[in-house]
DNA sequence: TGACGATATGCCGATATGGTGATATTGTCA
DNA sequence: TGACAATATCACCATATCGGCATATCGTCA
């Protein structure tokens, strides 16, 4: 009914690899580039540092995954946002993990303010003896 | 405005950190199976055929990373999913995944009609010379 | 055609990641 | 306490991934 995942392996493979063009912090910046409209791989060179080999190497992985699309002008290609999935995607991790964090600092804040002592939530981790 | 990406490169890292606990095929199975409750090791073992080393390791990363809850019972531990939110990401990229697989299949259908010679779109890749 | 700018590709070394077997830790019960 | 079941951790190997450099390819223009 519900059937948030799929059954077959190679269906569970093609989503694992999605997750994976999302999973390094270079291609996140690439790709937060690419929001505000397409970009030359040139133009993305310059504004992010790192040399163009590996910008045309990311790039290519997220255009054979069908996240970014590519079209030729004059010498230059324009690369631009294919599928606004991965947007939502993101935002949707980003608010998650930031609420996450800002709660941690709560949580920190909260032990430090009951002296040297460590009261509060021990931070999960170690379920050995809790 | 939009904001979708933060600017900071750790929180950056953070995300990317989340989006590879999901790009494991094996853990996506794990997911699947807290998705209709609570498990044990040894049940996960069990049904996933897998040693239990490799599946407490990879327990261990989704706990970490905050995905998985973890709870005591005599011997046995139960894991669970802590955060809905990665149910709601699976669903998401599983649902376009299956979108965007059966329409590339479509197009091979639709190209092989045309019989021998290939026409229709050549499925996009090596922007060569198009 | 030759030269040049833009982009892609191949190679290499460093590091990260995943799987597996052996072993350690933890809790329960007799 | 000792034995046992459940889980975690360690050590090792194979492989994947990433960054950087050199170089190849492609398109344009003279």
């Amino acid at each position: 009914m519900t059937e948030t995942f799929p059954q077959s392996d190679t269906m569970l493979a093609l989503i694992a690899r999605r997750f994976r063009m999302l999973s390094e912090p270079y291609r996140l910046r690439l790709l937060q580039l690419l929001e505000s409209g397409e970009k030359t791989v040139t133009e993305m060179v310059n504004t992010l540092d790192g040399n163009q080999p590996n910008v045309s190497k990311h790039l290519q992985l997220l255009h054979d995954s069908g996240l970014v699309s590519r079209r030729r002008e004059g010498t230059s290609i324009y690369y631009g946002i294919a599928d606004p999935m991965v947007l939502s995607l993101c935002e949707m991790v980003c608010r998650n993990t930031m609420e996450r964090a800002r709660q941690e600092l709560d949580e920190l804040n909260d032990a430090q303010v009951s002296s040297g002592r460590r009261s509060g939530k021990p931070k999960s981790r170690k379920v050995g003896r809790p």
